[in-house]
DNA sequence: TTGACATATTCCCATCACGGAATATATAAG
DNA sequence: CTTATATATTCCGTGATGGGAATATGTCAA
């Protein structure tokens, strides 16, 4: 049996490196597909089917503007991921201070 | 061409559900693969299959005791997960501030 | 309408991940 | 050494994945 669905199941979305590439890139502020494109230099059909994925599983959000459609994130939704690998900060390494820090910034 | 091979990325490693639940059962003691296998309901060929992709992208560390092989998580590759989402932690409970910015809805 | 631009979708295909079953290896006990 | 237990590995079949190419859809301007 192949691995979850891409289409259902944000851990795997973000399992592909180009869609982690394409959330890195339009987290500071929306970008157009074709902007995308240009910056990761990938092809105007993979860049539209990696966003549809990530919309599909709700680590995006679209907005038409004109001719073109804009993308950001859906921080919200990787908060999942976030609190799922934040359980095992018990076993960190490093300075009691640095977890508390990390506590603090989490509240 | 098919995703990042699982055996290269923790985030390929993760996307597996089955692995996350590894993980998330050895993450308080150390486990046996029987232990595993009967706790999660998976057979011992499949549990050794999963915990070899977990070592081999570090996520997981192995102790031989007898007959048995305890794993444990690695807890600092988990880290780099951790660290990744945390990128997107400024635009945190951003969906009032978005509603508020922005009347029109998506697409 | 026609044409240019922007994005989405469909089809094809090589690749690879997963589970199942069988088997191999390792360690301990008798 | 032989046997039982614990884990690892191999082989196989099925099915999902992502890129490429072509095409479709959508939007604006003249």
């Amino acid at each position: 049996m192949p691995r979850a669905s891409t289409t259902s199941d944000p851990f795997s979305a973000i399992a592909e490196p180009r869609r982690r590439h394409i959330l890195e890139f339009i987290a500071a502020e929306e970008r157009s597909v074709n902007d995308i494109a240009d910056f990761l230099e990938m092809r105007q059909p993979s860049v539209s089917k990696h966003l549809q994925v990530l919309r599909d599983v709700g680590l995006v959000r679209a907005r038409r503007d004109g001719r073109q459609t804009l993308y950001r994130t859906n921080a919200d939704a990787l908060r999942t991921i976030h609190e799922w690998s934040r359980m095992f900060a018990q076993h960190w390494g490093g300075q009691l201070r640095r977890i508390k820090a990390h506590a603090e910034e989490d509240r």
